[in-house]
DNA sequence: ATTAGCACTCCATGCGCCGGAGTGCCACAC
DNA sequence: GTGTGGCACTCCGGCGCATGGAGTGCTAAT
């Protein structure tokens, strides 16, 4: 009776409201919870308690006469405080299994398998942000002539990940001297952060002018064209199940947000600024509603969570879907996800 | 008066209908068309024309006191016989220009900005395959050491397309090793299709059994592993702009259509299949509505044109959208691309 | 052959009505 | 003073109906 079991009569309201909506997509009324079954109150008693919980802001009303249904700040707290943590079947966690036939694969391949068990689990689009720029290791470069005034450039690192470069050669060199410097490259720079090596290339450039080989100077210059920009640029994204997204009841009946919903997946560079977002931390990252910064998608939430290389932050990966969606689910899938994609790309498995 | 002006007259009433059924998105009445300019036929006389029309099966009507609207035939018809051709504006033109930006990019970058030029133009999809199997002709391969089991193969083709493949590999290699095999392939293949240089490889594995260098069997075995398969299941395309479609009003106001329509651009699958069964042709395709093999886009259209290197088809390159469009501008603007897409990859420019 | 006229069909829109679901508040009971 | 029953009120959504507009098909006239 006193201050804190009302609160705690409050959330239990708050959760019971929260469920049945992600359940059914209608708004709830009082009488819809009295009958719930842990809920042993009348309608009206109900009601009082929906109107606190409506002033503190958690729960609204489309309209004057009609059910309530979760603010993003009501989802938040539900999210922090109320939310019972699920636990995956062991269908769930075996659709996860990164078997055998990933061993031979890419890791581009093995994230995006991941990414769309996870979108088909989940019932909404998968995301994964695929290691880039810092977090690109130099493991191997090689140069390949296309013709007198191109040269490809082929930047391997160390988790796997292949990136393509052309480059405009002023002096022509011949395949030979391009695997050499190829050679050079390898034995120089192998480990390094691909940011560490072009560091260091620029260094070495402005201290050692004159006194070297120009294969040397050459292979210099040549790499440090390889490399340049190639972070920023290259940052990219795997989407996987859009159009669940876009299927889902709150969104496919209305056409206007539809549009600007599936410009946005189009575009995806908003959504790599989330899933950018949701690598700085090493928690899981939910953001609900307009808790993320851009206005198209108010509507959606986000769950993501980062994946590692040997305990290396790589990249990110999670779900994007409506505001109305089961979080618990969502949260132990992406967890486990990450968990299992981490596990794969360190263990002794790759 | 007699049989062939009649057919003419019918003919005129016919472009005259599919024209402003493709402006206007309604169907189209007899009053309508009698103010048109060229026509100078009373509503009556028009009608009697109409019905003629859809007895022979180029029109249908929504329900039975509408207007008219072309069937798949009637486009058929139309585009083959009645179809004035477009001339593209210079600004059309320029803005294909592949200009001094694409000159350091590689083809995919080429191809996936044509695309997108061609979408933003024709307000539909824009596709485009990317060479693939047979297309490919040999230039360069690389492999690079991942871990003991692991050894990445990077093919270079002749036009530029870079693939990946992770190949399990039983007996550990240096990487010194791997480059003088790297060596050996290079100088044996160069310039053969990727299929040429796997029977190569097959032949000589066969016939050379023990009498050879252990690092050229070696090498014959690796080289055979990252050239399997890559054929088939790298066959791969861009879509740009697909939410051009899924705006068109056509298919907005039908959220049923809409979800299927996304589904299989999102598959991509059923694309690529469109995709290749016009790379047969040297001519540009047109696939109207239900010719293509398709139920899922039996509302959609499909222009396309194969795109060359040095005379040799790489792959083609196209739209998608409603049966309703601008064919004539999508025929010119397909073409164009094409053409542009060819000069530039043929031209010394590269 | 072409056209004017007329009856008919069908769709889209708007209006009014009503039932259902739900709220908010008040007064009562324990 | 906390919980509850009752009651008036609001709003949405579906249904039926009427109406107007666009268009056709047919017939009769020129």
């Amino acid at each position: 009776m006193d201050a804190l079991e009302l609160a705690q009569r409050n959330r239990e309201i708050l959760r019971a409201i929260i469920n049945t909506f992600v359940d059914t997509g209608e708004p709830v009324g009082s009488r819809t919870l009295s009958k719930h079954a842990d809920i042993a109150l009348s309608p009206a008693t109900i009601r009082n308690i929906m109107s606190d919980l409506a002033d503190a802001g958690f729960l609204t009303k489309p309209h004057v006469s009609s059910g309530r249904l979760p603010t993003d700040l009501g989802y938040r707290v539900f999210v922090n405080d109320l939310m019972d943590s699920h636990t995956l079947t062991s269908e769930e966690q075996e659709s996860m299994r990164l078997g055998a036939s990933a061993q031979a694969a890419q890791i581009e391949q093995v994230l995006a398998q991941a990414t769309r068990v996870l979108s088909e689990l989940t019932n909404t689009a998968g995301l994964v942000l695929l290691p880039a720029g810092e977090q690109l290791h130099f493991k191997h470069i090689n140069f390949v002539k296309m013709s007198e005034e191109k040269t490809l450039a082929v930047i391997v690192s160390m988790s796997g990940v292949v990136q393509n470069r052309v480059i405009p050669t002023e002096t022509p060199m011949s395949q030979d001297e391009l695997n050499r410097i190829s050679n050079m490259l390898n034995e120089e720079f192998g480990g390094l952060a691909l940011r560490e090596v072009r560091e260091q290339i620029i260094q070495k450039m402005a201290h050692a002018r004159e006194d070297l080989d120009i294969l040397y100077r050459q292979a210099l210059q040549l790499s440090k064209e390889a490399l340049s920009e190639s972070e920023a640029a290259q940052e990219s994204i795997f989407v996987e199940g859009a159009s669940r997204v876009f299927s889902q009841p709150d969104f496919a009946t209305n056409a206007e947000k539809l549009q600007t919903l599936y410009r946005t997946f189009e575009e995806r560079e908003k959504l790599v600024r989330l899933l950018d977002k949701c690598l700085e931390s090493s928690d899981i990252t939910i953001l609900i509603g307009s808790e993320n910064d851009f206005d198209e998608m108010k509507d959606c939430s986000v769950v993501a969570q980062r994946y590692y290389m040997d305990d290396r932050p790589l990249g990110s990966i999670g779900i994007i879907g409506p505001k109305r969606m089961r979080y618990d689910r969502a949260v132990s899938l992406v967890e486990w996800t990450a968990d299992s994609v981490s596990k794969f790309l360190s263990s002794g498995e790759r």
